[in-house]
DNA sequence: GATGAATGAGATTTCATTCAT
DNA sequence: AATGAATGAAATCTCATTCAT
């Protein structure tokens, strides 16, 4: 998994220090966030980073800022993810991400939310994330792990979807969702014919409709 | 369904009018909570309910009553849809409810956070909503229409689960969501014996972490 | 006089003390601008006035509309003025206005440099105004009051002259811009046929530069 | 016309490198703070020279202390300008101060307003502007250039009021004072005795007036 | 000596809640 | 009882000044 928030490459690199800071306040961001919900005060960010608020303010233009680079380097680390489940080559690698992109899920709560809306951070990132998912889901269904009704965006839904169970247990029972992501991926399998076979029915979330949800906001 | 928000039988009947603006309150924070998240102000709600601030906090003394009563509501709305599915015989209840308590969710996405959490409002009619959902999935059970291991612990994060894909998709692919609930649907079939047969190796979520999860704040 | 900020006649009434305190507000402001520039806090203006910072909010959205008021309402007094210096007959409109609008721009110190700059408000009262002195100066110009070389701008420039002296001796010796004034208006004479007899020889200030500098800000 | 801002001669001399670095900044300063008032930020003056921050509070112990800086400045170009003036013997000397003295605040507009207040910076500079003004007059006077009625203090008070046409019409206008200067000049100038003679009735600013206003602050 | 990052007090603005009309 | 104006604590953000490198 990749730093928390590698400066652009674009930028001209921070000194030591200030690199430092950045680094803690995102931690202390995402903890505080974890904790308190993004509703949470700039300052209590600050404090617990162990550093002025114009420190803050100087790496981070805006709470809007600090937020999206937390979620930008959330998204770096799910197409990290995604690039080391695409090294496996026995279509067993769609779920592996399905489990450590969960992971990175429940170790990143607090700006969950924002993870999957339009926010611009990562944006590149996001993009080849999921070009990543739609290859892995061709192997896994080629390996027939998969059944092939199932599209990318039902895998995209599974993301979404363990989301809010994590948000719901963090606190209390922080690795529930890995009982239920096997649930999510035994309604992913191929279907044996039998009385109650699930074939679904309802027309797949399409493309365009899901680049409404995460793309750009026009 | 009942209406948004019966007042609590130990209380003295409001007067009309004043049930009136109590219904018309909670239908606007309803509207102005799905569209803006709880951070929209009180004030926009009493615009939209057209009504006075004083009118607001006579009839709920803080922004939290009001999510309160949202939420109590939605789960007594909840409760009768469990007590609706519970009148099948063949075994599709709990399918039924995992549909119908979706639209409900979707219709009511705003305070959805706070719907599976701790908070006290409405906690009879959750804690008859899970007696149902036992009931239920003993009888989806007896049908072969859900496997065994399925416990209702799993059922209620499948509620959680939807939640994530609700709000990800409301305002963009506002039924998405269906095509979701298939997939786990699927899940919670039994499994025909073949390859790769999802049997659950995870241990489900125990009770007593579920009551810690949603029971009373301690 | 008008009062400091008639309600514009669009809106709906204030309050009786919605009203007051918007009164109260603009002449609080009004003496701490003058005693402390505009850099004056709000907090300062709302102890002043006795109201606590959510009032000044609700009356004015941001310190900059709280200004603006001030300053239209200047406008509208120099109309007002400019009225009813347009009621005398024999020429002697103009150096009235002079006078009285020198003693206004002393009184209100305090916003002077918003005055005659490209805000907004009070467009309607400062175009108007700026009419008025075309007529009166022409019939100061019919009663050999004022040489027919000087133009209306000239005379617009002795405004922002004479709120050069007022804002330097305010405090020491408030009234010391009557002195000035009066050359400034022995400057403004027919000039007898004499050795030094001063002819204008620079350009004047065109109607164009003159709208670029008050005229709404393209 | 002197340097921007020569060391004192109490202290040691700076190395040239430092000197630069003063140079740079007061000239930085005089730029910004034209462009956008005194309320600019030092960061931006820093930037603007050239060099960080470190060096510019090295250079200026405060941001006060470098406004003074600038004020100091230009009191000094001011005395030369008069000591330039005093050279003429025709009695035209003031009238060349009151044009060159303009053509200096159109120059160094910015920090206008503490050019004419109590600040300490280049006191006996403009002491010695105010004696030889006095001078300058009386010669004026000798030559009928400028009614006896006249004293000090109005041409003192003509400085102020250039300052106010210059701060309206820098950006848009930036001749448009040398206009409103012929005006006032004319005011200055011997009466003839006609209808409307321009007698002043206003008693002058006094010297003690003057001196509040323009001496050190008690 | 120069740099620019860090500091934190203070500024503006918001909003849940109270209260006079 | 209803209204909406008033409240003020808390939030976000700025910037003159200090300090570590």
């Amino acid at each position: 998994m990749t730093s928390l928030a590698p400066a652009s490459v674009t930028d001209k690199p921070l000194r030591r220090d200030a690199a430092e800071n950045r680094e803690r306040l995102l931690t202390a961001a995402a903890m505080v966030f974890a904790e308190h919900g993004m509703d949470a005060g700039v300052e209590e960010v600050a404090r617990v980073a162990g550093v002025g608020m114009g420190t803050l303010y100087r790496r981070f233009p805006s709470k809007q800022a600090l937020i999206d680079a937390l979620v930008g380097g959330i998204r770096e680390d799910l197409r990290d993810l995604a690039r080391s489940a695409a090294t496996r080559t026995d279509g067993t690698g769609l779920e592996e991400l399905l489990v450590t992109a969960a992971e990175l899920q429940a170790a990143r709560s607090g700006c969950l939310q924002r993870l999957w809306d339009h926010s611009e951070a990562g944006r590149d990132a996001i993009e080849e994330f999921r070009t990543r998912v739609v290859e892995l889901l061709h192997s896994a269904q080629a390996q027939r792990r998969v059944r092939s009704e199932i599209t990318s965006t039902d895998i995209t839904m599974v993301f979404w979807s363990v989301r809010g169970v994590i948000e719901t247990t963090r606190t209390e029972a922080p690795t529930a969702w890995r009982r239920h992501l096997e649930v999510l991926i035994a309604g992913l399998r191929p279907v044996a014919t039998d009385q109650f076979a699930s074939k679904l029915t309802e027309k797949p979330l399409t493309e365009a409709e899901l680049r409404r949800i995460t793309g750009p906001n026009r």
